[in-house]
RNA sequence: GGGAGCAUAGCUCAGUUGGGAGAGCACUUGCCUUACAAGCAAGGGGUCACUGGUUCGAGCCCAGUUGUUCCCACCA
């Protein structure tokens, strides 16, 4: 026998050591199998931006559920670990420590600051790969990957190639996102928009004569500047004479057009729209259909240039100030009305964004758009929850085209290249060295990289080797359940839809489980600017992982946000340490004992209803696991291994293990039920379980690669079970009365028992737990009530009737009152079910199982109030 | 302006084709009963937001109301 284990689960060394070992024995590593269908997960990856916080613990968790449930139960299965290398938010961060060194982009030029963003890279890389391990993750790191490595890359150019030849990618002048902070185009996706009280100022253009006017309404006065027209609606008589005419533009004394244009509303504001072509995606339409002018007034900072006359240099903001001042003081400013209206901003640093003119590179995303709808409309890819659907078609089927240059320097660079001297565009996988078109050798590559979510897009077939046939991708493409939270359908779900459809003419994945995020116990979204974020290896460190994973999971429903509380964490700690002491219980009694494993023939009442309780759990715990209700199956095992398990099933042993005759079959019975369990908790624990596992006599290799428990027919016995649940109502019922008398717990007390008729064979087949968890000094059998001992307690059971002389701790009246109310208690319930099966409708249309439910209930209630009764009866009044 | 989620014990949340509500924490009471005090035993506590409908039967399905959170949208 080893040395007995210590009476707290210590689980620091264990979990780096248990992890280690799994590395180096490979169990991450799937053996492919032709014949058998693969189970795969591409791991949303994290940005290298820093490291993993609670929010990558709720979604690698589930994964990691499923993925070592799927291993267990035989099949090949892999998980794609990886990270992204987040162009902008990563070009962010560096900027940011660059800036405490005092040194800008510039200073450094464009190689030093790419060799200092791989720098970055290796470290918080390698730091959120360690994170990953630490929770437990059991991705295959065999095949590791980076957004950026050489296999990515190569995707992104060929995709890149691919979609400019079929005219899918095009290089165009339009109005786009810019972010005057980060200077660089933004796409729909990546502006956050937030309610802001502002204001509506009205401002009056005069006609050149000055003798008639016209008032506009505006959020953004400082764009007046760059106004090339006044619109108003076709039908509006108010406006009607000045259609054609011109009005001049205050502060920049220029002459513009009235316009009418069906995209002004006469009700709102004045009815009459400035039109600021170069700084408003609806004005740039309008501009487009009247052929106007397009005036630029800021520079990529957001600084009013050159074409904004004598408020050139000022910052956009104040130029606002400055240009409603002067408004005023010009008599042109009608009047300024409060008023609430969303205001986008960059969605990494939160600057407000300026929709400006530019020339970028779009994927035409309307054709794309198509087969992604309906790969989910036929259930190709189905999402969990399904009201996901709604909000994926609804973003589908209004997709705009999609901005995908940045102004940035860390990312994969565009594969386009224009020629100085004939101003061709060369597009190419491979860097071209002369102009095809007229053989000149002055080639300059496009300047810009490509937005971040184009190369996490092709992550589920870029990380299996495409472009490459390899045998990987042949085998695990296309993948099987994608993970993740809502805030990222439309960056990444969406556009790796459409690639995959797109590239490889398939689906990327079969499902998609959609989660919720953490919140603080508050409610709040955890936050760096509020500080109210947990990081997940804090809490490991503390409690351990697998405490940290099943707190997340337990009884929770992933798909809504929840709430992170350390209480739940320290409960799930708990349990572990339940868990352990279970386990050293049976391993102290088990000792050097060499397990045959179980003879049904020497079975107990007791050990039936284990076992079939253990087959129960099995099932069930299985199909919830299968439907990613793993809250769920949480939830269940631990039911079963903290209440049947430790609580009944242990207790009841503990007499027999004493027994020479009973002893082995008892420890057999033990040793499987714990090694069952422990391999339906292993995908939510794996460490403790693992390292019980290995404790436990006659089990060999991992416990991640053991088989997964199912329910065995021949180790279910639901009738020996019934009567065994019958045994525990009543030894509860004589605790309950126990208590009431205030008796304690090491006091013991003859208990005499009138079994019900038929039930005596029950009672002395268990006798001995029955005698042991009812706290007895001795049990004996009565024939009829008129032999119970006067003066004695009373508990009423569904198999009989406990008498507990306990002499002067009762009290009488005390006693006729519980009755009384029990004997209520169960009228009540009669009542019910008589109704119930009174009424012609639920026995005719009822299913005949639960009308059959319903009359044993009242069967039983029926015989409890006469045993209450009758006991009531003897007390007198 | 559209769309979605949520409302169940004091708190945080579960609740699997509709068959009389559960857990953790907190609370009360008694126990160091040698696997575990990070524990054991017994208990108290709920008009399942409101109104109506479907059904023999509704926390669960349908309609509406209220409160709350979120997403989407080019009315300046």
């Amino acid at each position: 026998m080893k040395e007995l284990p210590a009476k707290t689960y210590e689980f620091k060394d264990v979990e780096e050591r248990l992890y280690r070992k799994w590395m180096e024995d490979g169990c991450f590593t799937p053996t492919i199998d032709p014949e058998k269908e693969p189970f795969v997960i591409v791991i949303p990856p994290p940005n290298i931006t820093g490291q993993l916080h609670m929010g990558h613990a709720l979604d690698n968790i589930p994964q990691d559920i499923m993925i070592r449930t799927k291993r267990m139960q035989g099949v090949p299965t892999l998980w794609v670990p990886g990270t992204d290398h987040a162009s902008i938010a990563t070009e962010v961060k560096i900027i940011e420590q660059m800036a405490q060194e005092g040194l800008t982009k510039q200073d450094i030029g464009r190689e030093g600051f790419l060799e200092r963003a791989w720098n970055w890279k290796e470290q918080y890389g390698g730091r959120i790969v360690t994170q990953l391990k630490k929770m437990g993750c059991s991705c295959d790191w065999t095949r590791e990957r980076f957004t950026m490595d050489e296999g990515c890359s190569r995707a992104v150019r060929e995709v890149f190639v691919q979609l400019y030849n079929k005219g899918l990618i095009y290089r165009g002048n339009r109005i786009i996102n810019w972010c005057p902070n980060c200077r660089t185009a933004l796409s729909d996706t990546e502006v956050e928009y937030e309610d802001q009280k502002s204001s509506l100022w009205h401002i009056r253009y005069s006609t050149p004569d000055g003798k008639d006017s016209i008032v506009v309404a505006t959020t953004r006065p400082e764009t007046m500047l760059g106004d090339t027209a006044v619109a108003v609606n076709p039908e509006d008589e108010r406006y009607a004479h000045l259609i054609g005419k011109t009005v001049v533009l205050p502060l920049m004394n220029r002459e513009i057009p009235v316009v009418a244009d069906e995209y002004v509303e006469k009700e709102f504001g004045t009815g009459a729209v400035k039109i600021t072509p170069a700084h408003d995606p609806n004005d740039f339409e309008v501009g487009q259909r009247h052929e106007l002018e397009t005036i630029c007034v800021m520079d990529d900072t957001g600084i009013i240039n050159e074409n904004g006359g004598v408020y050139c240099g000022l910052e956009r903001f104040e130029a606002r100030k400055k240009i409603v001042e002067d408004l005023q003081a010009l008599g042109a400013l009608v009047k300024i009305e409060a008023y609430d209206h969303n205001v986008g901003a960059c969605y990494r640093c939160g600057t407000t964004v300026e929709p400006m003119i530019s020339e970028q590179w779009f994927v035409s995303m309307k054709p794309l758009a198509k087969p992604a709808i309906e790969a989910v409309r036929e259930g190709r890819i189905k999402f969990v929850p399904d009201r996901f659907n709604k909000i994926y078609f609804n973003w589908m089927e209004n997709v705009r085209d999609w901005c995908i240059s940045r102004q940035l320097w860390w990312g994969h660079s565009i594969p386009a290249w224009y020629c100085r001297d004939c101003g061709e565009v060369i597009v190419a996988t491979e860097d071209p060295t002369v102009c095809p078109k007229c053989g000149s050798a002055h080639l300059d590559q496009d300047e810009d990289v490509l937005d971040t979510w184009f190369s996490s897009g092709l992550w589920p077939f870029s990380t299996l080797g495409w472009p490459d046939q390899t045998e990987d991708l042949k085998y695990f493409y296309p993948t099987s359940t994608l993970v993740t939270g809502y805030e990222i359908i439309f960056f990444w779900v969406a556009r790796m839809i459409v690639f995959g459809l797109e590239i490889m003419g398939e689906v990327p994945f079969k499902t998609v489980m959609i989660h919720g995020i953490v919140r603080d116990e508050q409610g709040r979204k955890m936050s760096k600017s509020l500080g109210n974020g947990i990081d997940p290896l804090v809490v490991i460190d503390e409690y351990g992982t697998d405490a940290l994973r099943f707190s997340l999971i337990q009884n929770n429903s992933i798909e809504n946000d929840s709430r992170f509380y350390m209480s739940r964490v320290e409960a799930a700690r708990n349990f572990a340490n339940k868990i352990w002491n279970a386990a050293r219980f049976v391993l102290m009694n088990v000792g050097e004992y060499q397990p045959k494993g179980i003879d049904p023939a020497a079975l107990g009442c007791e050990d039936k209803w284990i076992l079939t309780k253990l087959g129960d759990t099995a099932e069930k715990v299985t199909a919830a696991i299968e439907r990613m209700e793993l809250g769920l199956a949480a939830q269940m095992v631990y039911d079963f291994l903290w209440s049947d398990y430790c609580d009944w099933y242990i207790e009841m042993c503990k007499p027999r293990l004493n027994s020479e005759t009973d002893k082995s079959s008892t420890l057999e019975v033990l040793l499987y039920v714990l090694d069952q369990t422990l391999r339906l908790l292993h995908p939510f624990m794996p460490f403790i379980t693992e390292e019980i596992f290995q404790s436990l006599p006659n089990t060999e290799g991992s416990i991640m690669l053991a088989a997964w428990p199912e329910k065995r027919e021949e180790l279910c016995f639901c009738e020996q079970a019934a009567q065994t649940q019958d045994l525990m109502e009543l030894v509860r019922a004589v605790r309950n009365v126990r208590r009431e008398c205030n008796v304690p717990t090491g006091r013991r007390a003859p208990l005499y028992v009138l079994p019900a008729e038929n039930r005596e064979a029950s009672f002395r087949e268990n006798h001995v737990w029955f005698e042991r968890l009812s706290y007895a000094s001795e049990l004996n059998y009565l024939a009829d009530a008129a032999q119970a001992p006067s003066g004695a307690a009373t508990a009423a059971g569904p198999n009989g009737t406990a008498y507990i002389p306990l002499g002067d701790l009762i009290d009488l009246d005390k006693e006729r009152a519980r009755l009384d109310k029990e004997a209520d208690k169960l009228k009540k319930e009669i009542a019910r079910s008589e109704g119930k099966l009174n009424n012609a409708g639920f026995v005719d249309k009822a299913p005949q199982a639960v009308v059959e439910q319903e009359r044993q209930t009242l069967a039983h209630n029926k015989e409890m109030l006469e045993r209450v009764q009758a006991l009531r009866k003897t007390l007198g009044e």
